[in-house]
DNA sequence: GAGTGGAAGTAAACGGTGTTCACTAATTGA
DNA sequence: TCAATTAGTGAACACCGTTTACTTCCACTC
C-alpha cells in the first residue's frame, strides 16, 4: 500500500522556486528555508566544515534537527546547495571586478588574479566546495541542469575571455578555447587551493617570499595568460600592479 | 601528583624512529604500528576517507579502537602520517619518471605532467592530502622538522628545477627561483585537484573535448613551463607527445 | 462553520563516530 | 622474584546523521 511515493529521493515538499510566490503558507517556508542556510553559512564560516552539523544548526535557529530534513533531503544536499551559491557570489564578485573598458591582456590578468583573491575571502569556503572526489554528476545527470550551475557559468565566462584572447590576436590559435579555458581554471583553481590550504603561502616555513600574497597572485595569474600570449614579452609582466 | 607527564601531548610511549632497533619490544612496536598503518591505507584505497574510521581499522587488525591510542594520538594524527607517506610515494616516483639525460625544457615539462599523473594513480588519496585548512605548522613549529617533510623535498626538486633552466637559459631571469616554483607547483597541483574533483575532467558535462585526459595534462604541462621560457615558440608546445 | 488531508514540527531512538578511563595481562629490568 | 612499565581491553561519554511515530496546525472543500 506504499504506492503514492513518487518523491522517491527526498521527502521535502514542493518548494516553489521561480514562480511568484502567493500564499502565506509559500512564503513562511522559503523563510525557514533560507535560515537554514543562513545558519549553516553562519556556522561555517566560523568553524569550518568539521563544526557544522545538522543539531548545530537546528540550534542556530531554534529548530530540532528532524525539522531539517523537511527541507533538504540529507546534510550533503544542504552543503551542496552552500558551496553552489559560494561560487555564485565568487562569479558576481570577479563580475564587478572586471572593466570591460580595459585593454584585454590586462583584463585578462586582473580577471585570473579577482577569482583567487575572491576565492580566498572565505578560505574555508574554498577548500570545502572543492573537497571530495566527484560531486554528483555520475552519468552527466541533464545538460540543462549543468548549465544553469555556477561552475558552468564561470567556465563560459573563462572560454568568452580566450575567445577574445583570439580574436583580438593576443593569444595564439594552437589551441580550442575550451581547452586553454580549463588550463587556465587549472591554474587559478591551484593557487587559490594551495593558499586555502597553507594560510600563507607564499611564504611558507623555512622558505619566505619577498612578494606579499596579493603580489604573488598577481605575479602567478601574469605567468597563467603569458602561456597562451603570441608575443609575452609585448606587455611587461612585473609591473602590472598589484590591485 | 601528577607532574611526571612529560609528554604532554600524546601519552604514546617512546617510539625508536632512525636508531637500529634492538630489543624485542621495540620491533614488536614497530610492527603493530605499521600493521595500523597498513590496514588504515587498505581501507582508505578501497573505501575512501568517509569509510575510514578507528574501529574500522581495529577491526582489520584485530585490536581493540582503544589501542591504536597507544600508537597514535590522534584519527588526525594517523591520517596525517599516511598524507605524509602517500606524498612520499609520489616523489619516488616523479623522481624514477624523469630521464636525466633528456635536455631541460622536455625534462621539465615530462616532471610536470608526471607529478599531475601520479598523484591521480590514486584520487582519493591526493584530493584528501590537501583537504582542510591549515595542516598543522601554526607558528613554524620547527625548521628542520618541515625541511624533512615531503612536501619541502618536493618544493626543493622544484626550485632545483627551475635553476637549471635559468642557467641554461631557457627561462627568464625576471623571477626568483623560488617564485617560479611556487607558481608550478599552483598549477600543476590544480590540474591534479581538478581531474581528482571532477573525474573525467578534461571533458566536463556537456563540455566534451578531443583531448584524452593524459594529452591534456602533457598540455597544461607544456603550458605551465612556457610561462616561464624565453623564447617559448623555440621548443613546439603541441607535439611533444603524450607518454 | 465542520471536517479532513497534508504539511510543519518534534521527541526519541538507532547505529555510527572519536576518544577516554579504569582496569587486567604481559613484559621488562634490577 | 618482585616492582614498574607497557600493551591491550571493555565500557562508557558525548557527539554525529538520519528515521520513525507522533502531535499540532494550517488551508481547503462541503
Amino acid at each position: 500500500m506504499r504506492f503514492a511515493l513518487c518523491s522517491l529521493k527526498v521527502r521535502k515538499a514542493k518548494f516553489p522556486m521561480d514562480d511568484e510566490l502567493h500564499t502565506p503558507a509559500e512564503r513562511r517556508r522559503i523563510r525557514v528555508r533560507s535560515a537554514i542556510l543562513e545558519a549553516a553559512e553562519r556556522v561555517f564560516a566560523k568553524e569550518g566544515e568539521a563544526g557544522l552539523s545538522i543539531r548545530r544548526i537546528a540550534d542556530e535557529i531554534d529548530y530540532s534537527p528532524a525539522a531539517i530534513y523537511k527541507y533538504f533531503g540529507s546534510k550533503d544536499e544542504l552543503i551542496d546547495e552552500l558551496k553552489e551559491a559560494f561560487f555564485g557570489r565568487i562569479l558576481e564578485s570577479v563580475g564587478q571586478i572586471i572593466d570591460r573598458n580595459e585593454a584585454f591582456p590586462q583584463r585578462a590578468r586582473k580577471c585570473v588574479a579577482g577569482y583567487v583573491r575572491t576565492a580566498l575571502e572565505k578560505p574555508h569556503h574554498y577548500a570545502a566546495a572543492f573537497s571530495g572526489t566527484a560531486p554528483a554528476e555520475p552519468s552527466m545527470p541533464d545538460v540543462s541542469e549543468f548549465q544553469k550551475s555556477n561552475r558552468a557559468r564561470a567556465f563560459a565566462i573563462l572560454t568568452e575571455m580566450v575567445d577574445e584572447g583570439l580574436q583580438t590576436g593576443s593569444f595564439r590559435t594552437s589551441f580550442s578555447r575550451e581547452d586553454a579555458a580549463k588550463s587556465i581554471w587549472a591554474s587559478m583553481h591551484g593557487l587559490a587551493a594551495m593558499i586555502a590550504h597553507f594560510p600563507n603561502f607564499p611564504s611558507m616555513a623555512a622558505i619566505p617570499s619577498d612578494m606579499s600574497q596579493d603580489e604573488f597572485i598577481q605575479f602567478h595569474a601574469d605567468l597563467v595568460i603569458r602561456s597562451l600570449e603570441t608575443s609575452p614579452g609585448a606587455t611587461a609582466v612585473g609591473n602590472s600592479g598589484s590591485a
